[in-house]
RNA sequence: GGGCCGUUAGCUCAAUUGGCAGAGCAACUGACUCUUAAUCAGUAGGUUGAAGGUUCGAUUCCUUCACGGCCCA
């Protein structure tokens, strides 16, 4: 390993050798339990009663303070933290059987160490609540420094990678991942009134169905064949209604392979319900009540700061069609429509300028673009086009309309939920109706799942369900605005610091196979020797040149993406540039990097690979 | 996907117009019996995210890349 003089390796090769010498002396640095008998909190909420009493108290240290032969620490735990006294009058003597530690052995513990205290409760001469330290024992030497303890950690990247070190810097972060724990607890005990059993369903499924989303593919070794991760639960849990239950719920995590942002995560979490004998109308009293119960059994309070806005809980929410939402917002019924000509033309007036291919779509459309936005207050949006509610039940009075709500908070969509359609013959019709391969890359694709169809068969009695996502829960009762805030490992890149690699003796994360591969333009010769093996089809290039002008220096550079060298990976070249002082004439300098690459890169790859196709474009300019 | 911003010691941050890479905390050595971000004296710690370019000289300017953030679609 090579000798680095980093200020992180150095201190950790300090530690490591107190390691060494506590085992020398018999101390396990690594002990396997401690006997707390209480809290920081707790004594210091309970002074009085405390007062004079021996505890036993563990934790992490957070702070050592010498100062001769008086030390102070504190000590860190779950609830809180408290002051350590260590006097070298009233510790005991080091004693390895016991594996307590003496006033000179002090000197091998760092702050960020777990530690075990016991001693009297009292006051030091300021008034500090503390424990007379009798005894104290190593239960985990730590190897690493903690961030500063005054300016914490504020690098969001890091927070994000590392959040333990963050709720230990921080130890009042810790509190809206508790309230999270809480809410979970909360949804199952509300359900429990309700009478709901709770249901464990696959996360590994044959098909995908129960939504639009694209999956994560992942390969089953014993059975041979590719499965899915769940992008919904629905499904299983109508089996369950077929096989008799009336009233079931899961907690399930959803996978969806799409795009990371602020309220978006690929992996996530909902609560979703089944119930039998009921239609939607039962489930906009449930969801109402659900988010009741968990303001005020859970944050005992009903008023919530959601992105800027107050939200009451104890209010009911408002109800309303969707028909009715466009026109309370835009002022145009699209339920008049006549055709769907006339449809686009009230969409165009609204300065929607798509045509859509149904009045339905139209509607949707317009509720999507104008009136999502506006829906502040808790709102229950329901009857939406049948047309993109292909697993709902139309509405007796309103055929072309399904039984189905939005929930809308802060204008964020919070769930979807409907009379579940138990008619097989039709699903299969409409099932089929929307059955497009094509739209697999786009995530609208809906495979067929003819297992379920065959439940149906059987027969599944008329059902209800919903389904709203525990983390935009989470944000709305914790008042984040960030999804990362309220998941405690949000997803990352992974990263290895050059301290680590050169620690672990390891080597950087495996590269990404379908990551394109960059090198210079002259690196690419050797590149193709080396890493090319066997044939090539079909190879494109493109070259791009780019311009600009740097204190009346021009510069030019020019770079090349090539496929079909590999069967995922694009090859990116880059380092071909130019400088002038006057103006490039563009045209001409297009046309001599055409030839520039037609010389280095076609003539050589026509030579490596005589059967290929190679097709080389004209100069982009990005 | 587009735009903008960030990346300097373990952590938090400086570095003037492109001119010797610095501080506090943490660490190390020593002093100190009630401290509260203890104090005092001293020491050590750097691939300035990576590669390339311009320059006598780059943390600083340019290009590409990586990672992250914010805004927009």
């Amino acid at each position: 390993m090579s000798k680095s003089k980093s200020g992180l390796i150095e201190q950790r090769d300090t530690r490591l050798s107190k390691i060494k010498e506590l085992k020398t002396i018999g101390i396990n640095p690594y002990p396997a339990k401690s006997c707390r008998t209480d809290y920081s909190d707790t004594i210091i909420n309970n002074y009085e009663s405390y007062k004079g009493k021996k505890v036993t108290i563990a934790g992490r240290l957070i702070s050592l303070r010498k100062h001769g032969s008086v030390t102070f620490a504190h000590l860190q735990d779950q609830i809180g933290k408290i002051q350590l006294a260590i006097g070298k009058s009233i510790l005991k003597p080091f004693d390895a059987a016991s594996a307590t530690l003496g006033y000179s052995e002090l000197k091998f513990l760092d702050v960020g160490d777990f530690i075990e205290a016991y001693g009297e409760v009292s006051k030091t001469k300021t008034g500090e609540i503390s424990i007379l330290t009798e005894t104290v024992k190593l239960l985990t030497k730590s190897l690493r420094p903690l961030p500063d303890k005054w300016s914490k950690l504020k690098d969001r990247e890091l927070i994000l990678r590392k959040r333990y070190l963050d709720t230990t810097a921080n130890p009042e972060n810790k509190k809206g991942f508790e309230s999270l724990a809480k809410m979970l607890f909360g949804i199952r005990s509300f359900l429990k009134t309700k009478g709901f059993l709770e249901f464990l369903t696959p996360v590994l499924q044959p098909q995908y169905g129960g939504g639009t989303a694209k999956p994560f593919i992942t390969h089953l070794n014993a059975l041979n064949k590719d499965f899915y991760l769940s992008i919904s639960h629905e499904l299983y849990l109508k089996r369950l209604i077929t096989a008799g239950f009336d009233k079931v719920f899961t907690i399930g995590r959803y996978f969806r392979n799409e795009g990371i942002d602020k309220s978006h995560h690929p992996e996530f979490s909902m609560i979703e319900t089944m119930t039998a004998y009921e239609n939607y109308e039962y489930n906009m009293d449930l969801i109402e009540d659900m988010f009741r119960y968990i303001a005020e059994e859970v944050y005992g309070k009903t008023k919530f700061n959601v992105k800027g806005h107050i939200i009451d809980f104890k209010k009911s929410w408002k109800r309303i069609s969707m028909t009715d939402a466009v026109t309370e917002v835009t002022g145009i019924n699209f339920d008049d429509c006549k055709s769907i000509e006339e449809a686009n033309n009230r969409l165009v007036s609204l300065g929607i300028e798509e045509p859509q291919e149904t009045i339905g779509l139209a509607l949707a459309k317009a509720f999507e673009d104008k009136v999502e936005e506006t829906l502040i207050l808790p709102t229950l949006v329901f009857g939406h086009p049948i047309d993109i509610s292909p697993l709902a039940k139309p509405m007796d009075s309103a055929p072309d309309k399904a039984e189905r709500f939005e929930i809308f908070i802060a204008a964020m969509e919070c769930g979807d939920n409907w009379s579940e359609q138990n008619d097989p013959v039709e699903l299969l019709a409409r099932w089929k109706a929307n059955y497009k391969p094509e739209d697999r890359e786009v995530g609208e694709f809906h495979p067929l799942d003819y297992d379920f169809i065959e439940a149906l068969e059987y027969g599944m009695p008329p059902a209800t369900g919903i389904g709203p996502g525990i983390e935009r829960m989470a944000m709305i009762f914790n008042e984040q605005e960030n999804i990362d805030d309220v998941i405690f490992f949000p997803i990352m890149k992974p990263h290895l610091s050059r301290a680590n690699k050169d620690i672990f003796a390891a080597e950087e994360y495996e590269a990404d196979e379908s990551l394109d591969i960059l090198i210079t333009f002259d690196e690419f010769k050797k590149f193709i020797l080396n890493e090319i093996k066997g044939s090539a089809q079909d190879i494109i290039i493109k070259p791009y040149l780019r311009f600009w002008e740097n204190k009346e220096v021009f510069q030019a550079s020019g770079s090349a993406e090539i496929s079909g060298l590999f069967k995922n990976r694009s090859v990116k070249l880059a380092g071909y540039s130019k400088t002038s002082d006057k103006t490039f004439d563009k045209k001409e300098e297009m046309s001599k990097f055409n030839d520039y690459i037609q010389k280095l890169i076609v003539s050589f790859l026509q030579q490596i690979f005589g059967q290929a196709e190679i097709n080389l474009s004209e100069t982009f300019l990005p």
